[in-house]
DNA sequence: TGACGAATGTCAGCCACTGACATATTGTTT
DNA sequence: AAACAATATGTCAGTGGCTGACATTCGTCA
């Protein structure tokens, strides 16, 4: 029962969300970030790589917590402190990526047009993509076959998404989203080009180019009126 | 312990959707469909809204699927012979919903571009959501205090008229919607739109009309690309 | 009426997830 | 260095959604 075969446990010190005053904390040039931070980064990606392993070999379902706890060494407990549940330890990158947007999309031009600030702060997360690849593929698979998977997707990490997108469009729009649906609309079309995509990109096996799909998707949204049967 | 206050447990035979060869099965003039699936459809609307009211007057987390079934006068294991999920219980109607979509797509007049196909599709519902005014209410106010109830409403009620949507416009434009993301975009547009507008009923506590709160929210699809900063 | 099948009850159990408390490890202060 | 505070972890017992297996009751139909 001892982590064996793959899992490196790369220790890159993954974003850890829980308590507020981690991190550095000091000031400039690589702070290194406290050794009982670094340990805790290690115990969260070892279970994130467990996770992954297990989902990746038996499948989600066949997966249990306890199982992963034990080849990440570490107690079930331990485990749900780290991570809120078991869908999230597929998607531990998810606070990240998001951040990632809420910066990409406050970074464009204040009078780019809706739709072209959605394209280009979506598209401008590739290298995110990138880093997480094998993750996303991994996600994109079980997703397709576990129903509980792919709830979560939806009801969270998708979620997650269009909030950001509502926040930013609402905002520089001036209109209020709870009243305005522009907003939001955006955002769930936007979300479901990037869904139609990546079940594209992982049907493939990642051979394609994932953002080229996305953009393409993407590039579909403005002329949505103008869809008609082609006679 | 007993069924006492509210739920007059109003027998309205709702399509019961277990085993295959149930309900009428006589050919016309309201064939009585059998005791035996009387009692069923009975035990069925006994337990709908024994958790409508209980979630109503208790909260959906605070009730137990056994207060549930306790109310309803039936055994837990009994419960879930009849409703895959607590959550289920709270969208019974869903099946009926989704069986009406389907319908109206489907009669909608062939050269009618995607998006009017399916802003008159969902507003030819209004009699649907005039049937179910009470239950939609009392969903749209849970989905916004529990987190589980949005994503079960999102994971499963939403992607069950996503995949309606999607199936019609492909079928009906002749594209693949593996490959063609627009089918999939409109339908995700489509239900960010109905989500705002509930969200927005919901919270006036009903009194707006629904279907021009949706219809509104509709109209402002085939104008996204126009969506510009007011100056 | 008797036989068959469907609906229900009972019971035991799995598993995700949590609260409470004890212990250990690390960071900080004097 | 010793004492203290903070926090990560372990242990344990429990809750609650949900399921399989088996027995029993009830409706249907010949």
């Amino acid at each position: 029962m001892a982590p064996a075969t793959p899992s490196p446990v790369s220790s890159a010190p993954t974003s850890v969300n829980t308590s507020p005053n981690d991190l550095d904390m000091s000031i400039d040039s690589r702070p290194q970030p406290s050794r009982r931070s670094r340990k805790k980064s290690k115990t969260r990606t070892a279970l994130a790589d467990a996770a992954a392993y297990l989902f990746e070999t038996q499948g989600f379902d066949e997966t249990t917590t306890v199982d992963i706890a034990e080849r990440a060494d570490v107690s079930q407990r331990t485990l749900f402190r780290h991570f809120a549940t078991k869908e999230s330890m597929l998607y531990g990158e998810m606070d990240e990526t998001i951040d990632e947007l809420r910066s990409a999309l406050a970074e464009r031009p204040p009078d780019e047009p809706p739709l072209a600030v959605v394209r280009e702060a979506v598209v401008s997360l590739a290298d995110n993509f990138e880093r997480h690849r094998d993750r996303r593929l991994l996600q994109a698979r079980l997703a397709a076959t576990y129903p509980s998977v792919s709830a979560f997707s939806r009801a969270t990490v998708q979620l997650g998404w269009e909030r950001e997108i509502i926040d930013a469009l609402s905002e520089r729009l001036g209109v209020d989203p709870m009243h305005d649906p522009r907003p939001e609309i955006i955002a769930g079309a936007t979300m479901s080009a990037i869904r139609v995509a990546t079940r594209q990109w992982s049907f493939n096996g990642g051979q394609d180019d994932y953002i080229t799909l996305i953009a393409d998707a993407l590039d579909a949204l403005p002329a949505l009126g103008a869809f008609e049967r082609a006679s």
